[in-house]
DNA sequence: GTCTAATCAGACAACGTTTTCTCAGCCACT
DNA sequence: AGTGGCTGAGAAAACGTTGTCTGATTAGAC
């Protein structure tokens, strides 16, 4: 500390070191410095004073703000935080800050927090964004890159790296159809969702390779969508039933206990995500696995590649794959 | 934009509505200005130049960073995201942004995480902080006020809040109790967690005050550690068993239905936190409800204080209640 | 020994904003 | 009518850092 009560900068430890300020700025920045008796003054008067550098005026002398925001549509649904983590490794090697915040599922809201985010941030990256496309037509006037994770842009400038959901819903759809069953349901999920389109679209193509009939119905993304939608696929006599994803497929799950049909005995039951508690449900659920780490590794990939060349990157799709476990059989017929 | 390929600013403004630059910063902080027609000259100049105030540079100015910093053990662990909603709500309100880091359970890293998030964050919110009490007592010396949930810290100088989890667990103690359960076991957390020593210490003051008796081991705070760990207190011939969290709950659930043994005729299963997917399991878990939003909103309103104020708010606790679902019930004799 | 070239530390401007200070203009009061 | 006080807009400094530019010092070549 010096004097005053505040903050030691560089400016004190120059006075301390006997040197000039740009000497200063010149060690702490690693940058080729001749005379090694004044970097060593330099270091030893930094570690003295206890100097922690002022981010913010680093920052706002190199026209940066080293942070990049993340829109996630919720955090409490399980699939994101595997990818924020995948994320956050990469980001934070890169030296640069991580803005989380959740758009509580709405589309409107969506569209505020990335304008608002758009003005403390060098970039954006987008899950799973629940917006129309005409908001997301409005993005690129912010002048921020962008990269949207599980959703298609259009002609929009913005890198994409989605999940191949497609062809995970044909495993499952084969797997099924293996096992012996010809109506397969389908608990969807929100409308505004971009892979559930695919997930859908996958499905009718598999369905009709393989020969089996398919029913669905859009519930939405979390287990009380699940729950509550399920019946109106048994009404129908399906034999197995395929879900959004793991929550859903968790509510439908707990409809069934209390119907007192056995899984997978009476229904066979697949999810998609694969989050971690799918493993332990009962029956443990078959699922399709979504490789969500590496999903966030490629969104900054993506994001970091733009932020050095101006390039904006083409379009990524990653592989998704069945998880076997023991909510599917065959059918009781 | 200005003829030059640069954002515009402030100085631009002031141009093209003639006035100067201190006029354009008080009409555009709203701050009393005179002359109504200046006014509007400067706002019409604004919106017409597509004006974005800086915010790297007016936090640079304004000495701070508008950002505060939350660390979490484990994003991937369902309790987190429900206090980060509750602290996000508050914090956006108050023009802050939330900074999210994730230390992966790991006490090194989260010490580390804090340091670096010091340089850029006004004020910190240690979430269930994991590290050692000789490690959180070199924190002060950052000089960044900081807030910790879910932990006693001693007589250092943070705000704490925490959950008054030995009035959960004595509540979870004597539903079991009352339903006729002599012998209880406990899957306990991780031996740095603070919480569980609050349930540890409820649980054996209420056991001792019941007469009832106890067996816990140390397993963890995830799925696996509840699978692995629940045959041990199986062993001692418990006939309920109360998991350190939901988590820890679900992998006793799951190993019980591996070894056949119905839930709760032959064994009662309480777990603690009550996140979503515990009203789904089977069976429905009974469990203790911790208010997690609140949580989050009281740290914030701790940390908020102590910006304006520089005042360490006091020590606060709030209540946890139990919710009595399907996995409990009187024991099997 | 002198002149040129090369090297490297120090001076200083710049980044965009807020805020303090200055001073012009006006009103009211003597 | 002159002066004092007050209002409010404009000028300018400041925030801490980086990077460009300048000037000095030294080495090398003739």
């Amino acid at each position: 500390m010096t004097r005053s009560g505040k903050r030691t900068t560089i400016v004190d430890i120059a006075r301390q070191a006997e040197v000039s300020i740009s000497t200063v700025s010149r060690v702490l920045n690693g940058r080729p410095v001749a005379d090694e008796v004044l970097a060593t003054r330099v270091r030893k008067a930094a570690t003295e004073l206890g100097y922690r550098p002022n981010m913010v005026a680093r920052d706002f002398r190199r026209g940066v703000t080293s942070t990049i925001g993340v829109v996630v549509p919720d955090l409490a649904n399980p699939f994101f935080p595997h990818v924020l983590k995948g994320l956050a490794e990469e980001v934070s090697a890169g030296d640069h800050r991580l803005l989380v915040v959740d758009s509580g599922e709405d589309a409107d809201q969506e569209l505020q927090l990335v304008a608002q985010l758009a003005g403390s941030c060098d970039g954006i990256i987008l899950c799973s964004p629940r917006m129309p496309q005409s908001s997301l037509a409005t993005l690129p006037a912010l002048g921020v890159p962008i990269v949207c994770t599980n959703r298609s842009v259009g002609d929009l400038p913005f890198g994409t790296v989605g999940i191949d959901s497609a062809s995970g819903m044909r495993q499952a759809v084969a797997h099924l159809a293996q096992l012996g069953h010809q109506q397969i349901g389908y608990l969807g999920g929100p409308g505004t969702s971009w892979s559930d389109g695919l997930r859908r679209e996958g499905l009718s193509t598999a369905a009709a390779d393989l020969g089996v009939s398919v029913s669905s119905t859009e519930a939405g993304s979390t287990s009380d969508d699940g729950h509550a939608k399920l019946p109106e696929l048994l009404d129908q006599g399906v034999t197995a039933v395929i879900a959004f994803n793991d929550l859903v497929a968790i509510g439908a799950l707990a409809r069934l206990r209390e119907l007192e049909m056995d899984v997978p005995s009476r229904l066979s039951v697949v999810g998609f995500d694969d989050i971690p508690v799918a493993a332990f449900l009962g029956p443990p659920l078959t699922t399709v696995s979504l490789p969500k780490e590496e999903l966030g590794r490629r969104a900054w990939a993506g994001l970091h590649q733009q932020l050095e060349t101006g390039q904006v990157p083409q379009e990524e799709l990653l592989p998704a794959s069945l998880v076997v476990r023991h909510s599917t059989a065959a059918p009781a017929d």
